[in-house]
RNA sequence: GGGCGCAUAGCUCAGUUGGUUUAGAGCGUCUGGUUUACACCCAGAAGGUCGGGGGUUCGACUCCCUCUGCGCCCA
C-alpha cells in the first residue's frame, strides 16, 4: 500500500490517542513495578492552554512517557485548582454582565454559579492537553474542591489551629479595594508611578511656631495620630516634648521621636498614620499610638475623612491638596516617584489596611524544607541556580496570611460565638462546633442560631499545597495503599515563579503530613517569552494560540519546537520557526519510512559487505547515543536529550546508514539488512517517543500489524549494551575520507554519476573495513592503495594519510599550492602552541602525565601531518 | 536599599572537578545540487581576540578582583 509523501498529523493524532485512551495505557493502579508518579501543577479553571502549559506539560509528558518504556508504573495525576480569587472575579463579572449583583445574591447562590461556570469552562483545559498528547491517568482527574480534596483542607486547617500553628491575628494586609479582599505579598506587582511629594505644614501646639513634614498620601493625614522626628536631628531639637495640630481635623497629636526617621529623606519630620501604613503601624505599636481607620472597604472615605466622606482615596488626594493649599498649609509640590504596589489580579493599588486575619505560622514549617533541599539534598531543584532564591526566602519566612475575603473556596471552619477575640472553635462542621462551644462557653442552651461561621475562605495554595499528598486522599487517609504506593512522587514541573507560593509550601506539608517529602526532584521550567523578550500575555497579544499550532504543525512537531529550545530553567525565546523545524523532522522521520517501507526484497540476495559494516556502526552509535540521552535526562537536560535523539535518526539514521544500505535504483535489498534497518528503526521509535508520541506510534503500527499489548507507547526502552569506542571512531575518520571525496567532486565539478578512483598513501595505516562504505558513497572504482604521491591528481588529506584522485585534464597547481600552504600555516601554528607548552620546564614537571602524553601526542600528530603537506608541495 | 544570577558565532544556547578545545551544536546566512524517501530535501562553506581591564597558575571560556551592560528575587 502506497502511503503519502507528506506527513499529516491531523488523523493521526486523533487517532492514535483515542486508541491509547481505549486500551487504558495511561491509566496506574498499583502492582509490584516501582512506581513514578508526577502530579500536575494543576492550571485553575479559569485558563485556557497558553505556551507556558505547552511548555511545562509537554515536559512531564515527555518524563511519564519514558518512565512507561523503562518498565515503571507511570502515574501522571491531572488536574485544576479552583483560583478563587481569579475565578470569583470572572463569576462576578459574568453575573454583572446578566444584570445580577453579588452583594444582591446569598451565598448559596452565588456558589452555585460558581459551580456552573467551573463545569462549564473548568475542563476546557485539561481537554486541551489532550490534543497536546499528554498521557495522564484520565481517571484521576482531580479537582482542589472536590468533596474529599475540601475535607484534607479543612481538617488540616483544623489540625494546625490545634497544634496552635494557626491563629488570629489583627495585622496590617495588602488590601485590594477593588475585589474587597487580601492579597499575599506574593500577588502583588509594585510599579513605579510618577506621584507628588506634598510638603504639608502642621502648628506647633501652644505657638505660633511651624513644622514641615512630606508625605505622598495627603489624604491619610485625616488618620494621623503622631509626628516622629529623629532623636539625633539637630534641626528639631527644639519640639522635642511638644504636640502638633493636624491641620483641617485640628486633632493634637505628640511629636515623638525614633531613629526610624530618614533625616535626608523629604524633611526629616515624619507623619505617622498607623491604620495605614506598615511602617507607620510598627511606630505605633512601639510608642502606644491611637489608631484611626478613615477607609471604607472599598478605599472611599469614612466618617472620620469629614466632609470627603464617601469620595474614594484618589480623589479625596486631589480636592483635599487643593483645600490644603487655598488655607496655606501646603508649603510645595514635588515631583516623587514611588513603587505602589498594585494587585496582580485586578490592577488595583494596595490599600494597607488592618483587620482580622488568619494566619500560619511559618517559622517551624520552614525549617525542615530548608534543610531538605539545602543540607540533606533529598529534594533536588533543577537547575541549582534556584537554591539561592529558595533559601532567602525560607530564611526570611513571614507569617502566613491564609484568609481571604472572597466567597469561592474553602471556607474557614471557625464558628463564632461571642464578640470577643476568642469566642470563637474550630471544627469540621456545624455540628461539631456547637458541641465544641457548649463545652467552651458551660452553657448548654446554646443553639445553631447562637453560632455562625467565618464567612471567609481559605487561600488557594492553602489548598494546593497538599496536592502530591490530597489527589491520593493521603491526608484523610494516610495508610491507604494508593498513597503508600505512589508518594513520595518522582518529579515536580513547574515555573520558578510559583518557587515560594507552591513549592517550598508543599514540601512544608509534605513533611509536616507525612514526615517524607513530596518529590525527589523539582524541574524548573522557563518562562516562554516572544522573540522580542517580553512574556507572553493577552493584553500584549503576543501569545500564539495553542490550538492553531498544533493544527499548523502537529503536536509532534510543536513539542519538539517547545523542547528544542529550552534549556533547563532558561527562558525561552518562542519562534514558530522552531515547530517549523519540529514538523521537518517529522517529515523526515516519515519519508525514512517510505524509503524503507517502499523496497522491494530478495530472498537471494546476499547481504553486502559495507550494509553488513554500517548496521554494526548504527548500531554501536545507537549504543552509545543511549548513554549520552541517559546522561542528559539524569540532569533535566531535556532539550539536549532531544538534539542528541534528533541527530541520531537525522544525521547517522538517514543520512548516513540509510544512504549506505540503500540498494541500486530498482534493484531489490537483501533480507538481512532489511530487517536489521527495521529493527533499528523500532529503537529509534522508542527514543523519539516522548518526545514525537503520535508519528512514532503510527509508524510502529506500518511496521507490522500489531495487538494493543504491542503499541508503542507500552513497549520497552532499547536495552543499554557495551560498545566499541574504537570502532566509532574509526567511522568518524572514515567519513573524514567520504567528506574529503566530496569536496574535490564539488570544488571540481565531477559528477557523481561519473565514477572516480581514489588511491591512499596510508601513513595511518588505517583499516580497510569501511572501505566498501567509501566507495559506495563516493562512486568509486576502486581504492588502492599506493606508496609515492600520484601525479596529475586531486589530492587532500586525512590526519597524516594522503588521498589522489587521478584526473585527465590540467591541474592548477597554484592554487592546490595555496591551499597546502594555508593548511600548513595553520599546522605550523598549532604546533608551535604545543611545543611552547612541552619546551616549559614548569609545565612538564607539574602538570599531570595524563596531560603531558597528550600534548606529546599532538605533536607527533602535528609533525606527521606537516611532513605529508611538506612532500606533497614537493610533489608538485 | 538588600540578595542572587547572566554576558561564548547573525540568533538561541552547550562547554560538567582549570589541561585530548588556536572553542562546539541547532537555526539562520552563503555556494552548489531534482542521484525517483524527503526542496519540510541533499552536499559543502563562511562565521567567534569566549563583555572590558587586572590578578592567581606551568596552563584560564573555566578560579579571584574590578568595571560595564542586562535579568531575576526580596524589601
Amino acid at each position: 500500500m502506497p502511503i503519502a509523501a507528506k506527513y499529516s498529523p491531523r488523523e493521526v493524532e486523533e487517532k492514535w490517542y483515542q486508541y491509547w485512551l481505549e486500551n487504558k495505557f495511561f491509566h496506574s493502579k498499583p502492582n509490584e513495578k516501582p512506581s513514578y508518579t508526577i502530579v500536575i501543577p494543576p492550571p485553575n479553571v479559569t485558563g485556557v492552554l497558553h505556551m507556558g502549559h505547552m511548555l511545562n506539560n509537554t515536559i512531564q509528558d515527555v518524563l511519564i512517557r519514558r518512565a512507561r518504556l523503562k518498565g515503571f508504573n507511570a502515574c501522571w495525576v491531572p488536574g485544576t485548582d479552583h483560583a478563587s480569587i481569579a475565578t470569583e472575579a470572572k463569576v462576578v463579572a459574568k453575573l454583572k454582565e446578566e444584570g445580577i449583583n453579588k452583594a444582591e445574591i446569598s451565598r448559596e447562590d452565588f456558589l452555585k454559579h460558581a459551580w456552573d461556570w467551573t463545569e462549564n469552562y473548568g475542563g476546557q483545559i485539561l481537554n486541551q492537553l489532550q490534543k497536546l498528547g499528554a498521557s495522564c491517568d484520565w481517571d484521576r482527574v482531580k479537582f482542589t474542591m472536590d468533596q474529599d480534596l475540601y475535607e484534607s483542607v479543612i481538617n488540616t486547617f483544623i489540625d494546625l489551629h490545634n497544634k496552635g500553628k494557626i491563629y488570629r491575628g489583627y495585622r496590617m494586609v495588602n488590601w485590594d479595594p477593588q475585589a474587597k479582599t487580601t492579597l499575599s505579598d506574593e500577588e502583588l506587582v509594585y510599579q513605579e508611578k510618577q506621584g507628588k511629594l506634598y510638603h504639608i505644614q502642621y502648628q506647633i501646639e501652644g505657638t505660633e511656631e511651624h513644622l514641615t513634614i512630606a508625605t505622598t498620601r495627603p489624604e491619610t493625614l485625616f488618620g494621623d495620630t503622631a509626628i516622629c522626628i529623629h532623636p539625633e536631628d539637630e534641626r528639631y531639637q527644639h519640639l522635642k516634648g511638644k504636640r502638633a495640630i493636624v491641620p483641617v481635623v485640628n486633632r493634637s497629636i505628640p511629636i515623638i521621636e525614633d531613629e526610624y526617621v530618614d533625616v535626608e529623606f523629604g524633611t526629616g519630620c515624619l507623619k505617622v498614620t498607623p491604620a495605614h501604613d506598615e511602617n507607620d503601624k510598627m511606630l505605633g505599636d512601639k510608642h502606644q499610638l491611637e489608631v484611626i481607620d478613615i477607609f471604607n472597604d472599598d478605599a472611599s472615605l469614612n466618617h472620620f475623612g469629614m466632609h470627603y466622606q464617601g469620595k474614594d482615596r484618589f480623589e479625596a488626594r486631589k480636592l483635599f491638596a487643593q483645600e490644603l493649599e487655598q488655607k496655606g498649609y501646603l508649603v510645595k509640590v514635588e515631583n516623587h516617584i514611588n513603587k505602589v504596589g498594585t494587585s496582580e489580579r485586578t490592577g488595583a493599588v494596595i490599600e494597607p489596611k488592618l483587620s482580622d486575619q488568619w494566619f500560619l505560622n511559618m517559622q517551624d514549617l520552614a525549617k525542615p524544607a530548608l534543610d531538605a533541599v539545602l543540607k540533606t539534598e533529598e529534594i533536588k531543584l533543577f537547575p541549582k541556580k534556584f537554591e539561592n532564591t529558595y533559601r532567602n526566602w525560607l530564611e526570611n519566612v513571614r507569617d502566613w496570611n491564609i484568609s481571604r475575603q472572597l466567597w469561592w473556596g474553602h471556607r474557614i471552619p471557625a464558628y463564632y460565638i461571642g464578640e470577643g477575640k476568642n469566642d470563637f472553635v474550630v471544627a469540621k462542621n456545624a455540628e461539631e462546633a456547637l458541641e465544641l462551644a457548649i463545652q467552651k462557653t458551660g452553657n448548654p442552651t446554646l443553639s445553631h442560631a447562637d453560632i455562625h461561621q467565618d464567612e471567609d475562605v481559605l487561600d488557594t495554595w492553602f489548598s494546593s499545597w497538599l496536592w502530591p499528598m490530597s489527589v491520593f486522599d493521603g491526608i484523610r487517609n494516610p495508610e491507604n495503599e494508593e498513597f503508600n504506593y505512589y508518594y513520595p512522587t518522582k518529579d515536580l514541573v513547574t515555573g520558578p515563579d510559583i518557587l515560594f507560593f507552591w513549592v517550598a509550601r508543599m514540601i512544608m506539608a509534605g513533611y509536616e503530613y507525612t514526615g517524607k517529602k513530596p518529590f525527589d526532584n523539582v524541574y524548573l521550567t522557563g518562562i516562554v517569552r516572544d522573540k522580542q523578550r517580553r512574556k507572553m500575555s493577552k493584553s500584549l497579544g503576543n501569545s500564539p494560540d495553542a490550538l492553531k499550532l498544533m493544527e499548523e504543525f502537529g503536536a509532534d512537531g510543536v513539542r519538539v519546537g517547545l523542547l528544542l529550545s529550552s534549556a533547563a530553567g532558561n527562558d525561552l525565546l518562542f519562534d514558530e520557526a522552531l515547530c517549523q523545524q519540529g514538523k521537518a523532522f517529522a517529515n523526515k522521520l516519515w519519508n525514512a519510512f517510505r524509503l524503507i517501507q517502499g523496497w522491494e526484497v530478495s530472498e537471494n540476495e546476499m547481504q553486502p559487505e559495507h550494509s553488513k559494516i554500517a548496521l554494526h556502526w548504527y548500531e554501536t552509535k545507537l549504543q552509545s547515543t543511549l548513554v549520552e540521552i541517559e546522561d542528559h535526562f539524569s540532569k533535566y537536560r531535556i532539550s539536549d536529550a532531544l538534539m542528541a535523539t534528533y541527530k541520531l535518526v537525522w544525521d547517522d539514521f538517514c543520512s548516513w546508514l540509510l544512504e549506505i544500505v540503500k540498494p541500486a535504483y530498482q534493484q531489490p535489498i537483501d533480507q538481512q539488512t532489511l530487517k536489521q534497518v527495521l529493527d533499528l528503526l523500532e529503537s529509534n521509535l522508542k527514543l523519539l517517543h516522548p518526545f514525537m508520541p503520535f508519528i512514532t506510534e503510527e509508524i510502529w503500527h506500518n511496521i507490522a500489524e500489531r495487538d494493543p499489548k504491542e503499541a508503542l507507547v507500552v513497549s520497552e526502552w532499547p536495552i543499554q549494551k557495551e560498545f566499541d569506542v574504537t570502532f566509532l571512531k574509526d567511522f568518524e575518520t572514515t567519513k573524514e575520507v567520504i567528506s574529503g571525496v566530496r569536496n574535490i567532486r564539488k570544488e571540481k565539478n565531477i559528477a557523481f554519476k561519473d565514477a572516480i578512483d581514489l588511491k591512499m598513501i596510508n601513513n595511518e595505516a588505517f583499516s580497510n573495513q569501511f572501505d566498501g562504505v567509501i566507495q559506495k558513497l563516493c562512486n568509486l572504482n576502486s581504492i588502492e592503495v599506493v606508496q609515492d604521491s600520484v601525479e596529475g591528481a586531486f589530492s587532500f588529506r586525512v590526519q597524516a594519510n594522503e588521498y589522489f584522485i587521478p584526473m585527465d585534464g590540467a591541474i592548477d597547481v597554484e592554487a592546490e599550492k595555496e591551499k597546502l600552504q594555508t593548511e600548513l600555516v595553520y599546522l605550523q601554528g598549532f604546533l608551535k602552541s604545543v611545543e611552547k607548552k612541552l619546551s616549559n620546564e614548569k609545565f612538564v614537571n607539574n602538570a599531570p602525565e595524563k596531560v603531558v602524553a597528550i600534548e606529546k601526542q599532538k605533536q607527533a600528530d602535528a609533525l606527521a601531518k606537516i611532513e605529508t603537506i611538506e612532500a606533497s608541495l614537493k610533489a608538485l
